[in-house]
RNA sequence: GCCCGCUUAGCUCAGUGGUAGAGCACUCGCUUCACACGCGAGGGGUCAGUAGUUCGAAUCUACUAGCGGGCACCA
């Protein structure tokens, strides 16, 4: 047999993915047990423009660890991909290409340009189904969904039909988040507020038939041309005379009112304030509140309108501020400006700072929605948060939850099935032949608008399975078990399908919400585009396997963790740990095989004991992985392979492995390694899906599916998840093990400190009056090996030369290794004296605690007893010492 | 302003009431017939600070400091 001494990741990674697909190991249908519990996840799907980046590789990592696991547990999995159509991303991409093209949108019109889209979609879209084979996704492929296609959007007409005429969707001229550059609406969650430097302008006006001033301070001055009253609080004694007067706004030759309103805060600025209906969402509200005519001075393209007056008409924002403010230091009337950051809202994608404008719009409202999402979560804790701390932000935003804003203008997404008459009577319908009927009319035109994004994004749970159709997935996968995603989105989107799934499926999506961490880069920044510190999970696989990957991410759990690809390199070296440890296993395997039941007869002690291991392992990494405690999990695997396995196990069983004579017990001793190893690569499956399945293919043996998979073609992927045996948890094996590891160890440890060369063999003495004198006598050949002595002697009390190095284990198990020559008696006496000394301090600790009373009264018994029982431990192996240090003078 | 999270070995992070852990880095020794991406042996932390609860606190409570995040913003 050859087998490369390094793995080599890229390798496996060819293959077997392919495999697995085209065998549709991912589909539920592959489980024939008609009665099998049921797992199923929907993927965060990725935007069609994405690729794929460290918080996909994250979110996928641990979503593929629990579907893997499920399936070989039994379960009917479903992990169901898709993408999302990504409303504004998408379209800006195209317009930029057809830019270079020479082109704008407008040049092709609306059908051209969604022609266009769509072929990009095809040519170059979804670049990250390609990368999510890499990660070894195991997604039902077959149920692969996109939010654009036409069964995903006749449920958006479906829902919103539904919503309109129960009167929860409306049209509505509102104050809204305006982006000038991408020319369409936002909701308040796609935009950014950030701080700004800026200043702050202290503006005069006159006030009619008076000699006085009213200054007010604003970040915008050029929105005065809109301004249609002045506000002040109207408690403040220093403009309670000016309530009810006139101010002759400047540049214009407007009049307007000094209006008083709570709103304002006199502490601030001037106490006074200037009111902009049209161009501020405060003052939109506070001109409802007065009844204030709504002058807009401020276009869609962030211009300056006619109503803006004749010398400003056209004018950029920006370019009207400075006009503005050169015009009232003209007047006398600019009263100074000073620094003042402020925040400003920018649009999420572009940058482009927001403009607050009035406009006709499409929203939903919430009230309904929110009531049911808060008291499913005071009735009945669901959906459950891990962490548990989301649970609150999750319920604040609900609890402050204001009207969406759904309509977009732009033309790739779900345009607003609604149409108008010419008379501009609405009709909201499923399609066009419903809205024909319903109005009567042929002569209808279709609301240019489109959906928000968000409002495909939030029907996915159920409108992936199927939904409003009765269908078999619907049933069997709906509600799904777990949503895993970022923090991030829990306001934009998990939220938004708790309150969809209970308003249309009257059940929540998903029974658990994992919020995951954020991967930082090593200098503890966000990863983000603009920074270009971004880590390409593509190039961890590239460099270090997607397997190591894989576990350097699954152990991040849900904090917020630096990129360390230290980390990734060490787990690259777990993986060439776990190739060679079955390289070991398969160049000995000749005339064994792997033969599960092997593992329920009782062998020698370190086969009992490695039994114990296993199972002990995968019961703690069961109960790890049903819990979320993905690190927990890695850290069992890490050390139960590389410490329990490969370190003890491999170099127990060893001496039989090897062999050279052909015998009963060597090929005994193989089929139980094989077989270890064999379940081993189960429970590393989930986490490291190449690097198993490429050694288990290469395991001689009539290796078994679980039953769940009976007659599939064999694979890994496929077997069934050792669950943890509590028969076969072995506690005395256990402790057996560890006195005999304590033992080698501590000759090891003289060894070192004696500096004896690791080629040279001494002599060990082992005196062991308890009950672990047959456990050391059976293992004498073993310990003789890994200590590398000349002979082994087990007595019952210790006769050793004086010219020796000593040791006293707990339970009472004392050691010598004669050195004739070799031994410095001051040197080992103080080396004796040193652990004296640990006892002591640690004997001292233990006596101050019995000695409070509190103690001994009030900790419960066992505790006592521990404590009691160790502080005789510690007397006796003590006493031992005193006296085998006393025997070298 | 309000809310949340974090602060543990040089670095990156586990650990949620009972004697401080891992990986990497570091020191010493090893071409020991699976693996130098390795083997063996070590050193290293008053668990951010203060006060409290408790027989007992890294762990629970309160406050403080620093860092990070979210929400709301006063023009």
């Amino acid at each position: 047999m050859d087998i490369p001494k390094q793995y080599d990741p890229k390798q496996a990674e060819q293959h077997h993915y392919e495999r697995w697909e085209r065998n549709g190991y991912f589909a539920p249908e592959i489980n024939k047990n008609a009665q099998a519990p049921v797992f199923s996840i929907v993927i965060p799907p990725p935007n069609v423009t994405g690729s794929l980046h460290m918080g996909h590789a994250l979110q996928h990592t641990l979503m593929d660890v629990m579907t893997r696991h499920k399936r070989m547990c039994g379960f009917r999995t479903l992990w169901l991909p898709g993408m999302d159509h990504a409303g504004i991303s998408t379209q800006l991409m195209v317009s930029r290409a057809l830019k270079k093209e020479g082109k704008s949108r407008h040049d092709l019109g609306r059908e051209k340009f969604v022609e266009r889209v769509w072929q990009w979609k095809h040519e170059s879209g979804g670049q990250i189904t390609v990368q999510m084979r890499r990660e070894g996704a195991s997604v039902d492929w077959s149920r692969e969904k996109f939010t654009m296609n036409e069964d995903l959007s006749r449920v958006v007409r479906e829902v919103f039909v539904r919503l309109y005429d129960e009167g929860m969707i409306y049209r509505g001229n509102r104050i809204v988040n305006w982006c000038p550059q991408d020319q369409t609406v936002l909701s308040d969650l796609e935009v950014d507020k950030l701080p700004q430097a800026g200043k702050l302008y202290y503006l005069q006006y006159p006030i009619k038939n008076s000699d006085r001033r009213v200054t007010v301070a604003t970040t915008r001055p050029e929105t005065m041309l809109g301004d249609t009253a002045v506000a002040v609080n109207p408690n403040d004694d220093r403009y309670r005379d000016l309530v009810g007067q006139t101010v002759l706004l400047p540049l214009t030759d407007r009049e307007i009112p000094i209006v008083a309103d709570e709103y304002v805060d006199p502490e601030f600025g001037t106490g006074a304030v200037k009111i902009t209906p049209a161009h501020d969402p405060n003052d939109y509200e506070m001109g409802l509140r007065h009844d204030l005519p709504q002058v807009v001075v401020i276009d869609p393209h962030a211009k300056m309108t006619a109503d803006a007056g004749p010398g400003f008409l056209g004018l950029d924002r920006y370019k009207a501020r400075e006009k503005v403010v050169e015009e009232f230091e003209a007047l006398g009337l600019l009263e100074k400006v000073v620094d003042y950051e402020f925040s400003i809202s920018k649009c999420e994608r572009c940058k482009t700072v927001i403009e607050p404008l009035i406009s006709l719009q499409w929203f939903m409202k919430m009230d309904q929605l929110r009531d049911l999402a808060l008291d499913l979560m005071a009735r009945e804790q669901k959906p459950r948060f891990v962490p548990e701390t989301y649970k609150k932000v999750y319920t604040d935003w609900l609890e402050n939850l204001r009207d969406w804003t759904i309509s977009r203008q732009l033309w790739w997404g779900h345009q607003i099935p609604a149409w108008y008459t010419p008379q501009g009577d609405v009709f909201v319908a499923r399609s066009k032949e419903e809205a024909r009927a319903k109005a009567g009319t042929n002569e209808l035109t279709q609301d240019p608008d489109v959906l928000d994004t968000w409002f495909s994004s939030w029907l996915w749970p159920f409108s992936t399975l199927g939904w409003p159709n009765e269908t078999d997935d619907l049933k069997t996968f709906y509600p799904t078990s777990v949503l895993v995603t970022a923090r991030d989105i829990i306001f934009l989107w998990v939220s938004r399908m708790v309150m969809a799934g209970l308003k249309f499926v009257g059940k929540e999506p998903f029974a658990d919400v994992f919020i995951t961490g954020t991967i930082l880069d090593s200098q503890g920044q966000i990863m983000s585009k603009t920074k270009m510190n971004g880590v390409d999970p593509i190039d961890a696989f590239d460099k270090f396997g997607v397997d190591a990957t894989r576990l350097t991410l699954a152990q991040v759990g849900s904090t917020d963790t630096r990129w360390n690809e230290k980390q990734v390199e060490s787990y690259r070296n777990f993986a060439n740990k776990i190739w060679n440890a079955a390289r070991f296993c398969l160049l000995n395997s000749e005339g064994a095989e792997v033969k599960p039941e092997i593992l329920e007869t009782s062998g020698a002690l370190h086969d009992r004991w490695i039994v114990s291991r296993l199972n002990h392992t995968a019961r703690d990494l069961n109960t790890a992985i049903d819990n979320y405690e993905f690190h927990q999990a890695v850290q069992l695997l890490y050390h139960f392979f590389w410490d329990d396995f490969c370190d003890w196990y491999i170099e127990l069983a060893k001496a039989d492995v090897t062999a050279e004579q052909e015998s009963a017990s060597r090929t005994e001793a193989r089929t139980r390694l094989l077989t270890v190893l064999e379940q081993a690569l189960r429970l590393l499956h989930p986490f490291m899906p190449y690097i198993t399945e490429e050694l288990w293919q290469r395991l001689p043996g009539d290796k078994q599916l679980h039953e769940a998979y009976a007659g599939a073609e064999p694979t890994v992927m496929l077997t069934a998840f050792p669950e943890g045996k509590a028969d076969l948890i072995d506690e005395a094996a256990e402790a057996e093990m560890q006195a005999i590891i304590e033992l080698i160890s501590r000759v090891r440890n003289i060894r070192s400190e004696m500096n004896i060369k690791p080629t040279e063999r001494i002599p060990v003495i082992i005196a062991s009056p308890d009950r672990n004198h047959p456990v050391f006598a059976a293992a004498r050949e073993q310990i003789s090996r890994l200590v590398r002595a000349s002979e082994v002697s087990i007595q019952q009390h210790l006769e050793a030369p004086r010219a020796s190095a000593r040791a006293v284990l707990a339970g009472g198990t004392e050691l010598a290794v004669p050195l004739e020559g070799l031994i410095d008696f001051e040197q080992e006496r103080r080396r004796l004296q040193r652990e004296q000394e640990k006892l002591q301090a640690e004997a001292a600790k233990l006596e101050a605690q019995l000695g409070n009373p509190n103690f001994v009264s009030r900790a419960p018994a066992e505790r006592v007893n521990e404590v009691r029982a160790r502080i005789a431990d510690i007397a006796q192996q003590s006493s031992q010492l005193q006296q085998t240090v006393e025997n070298l003078q």
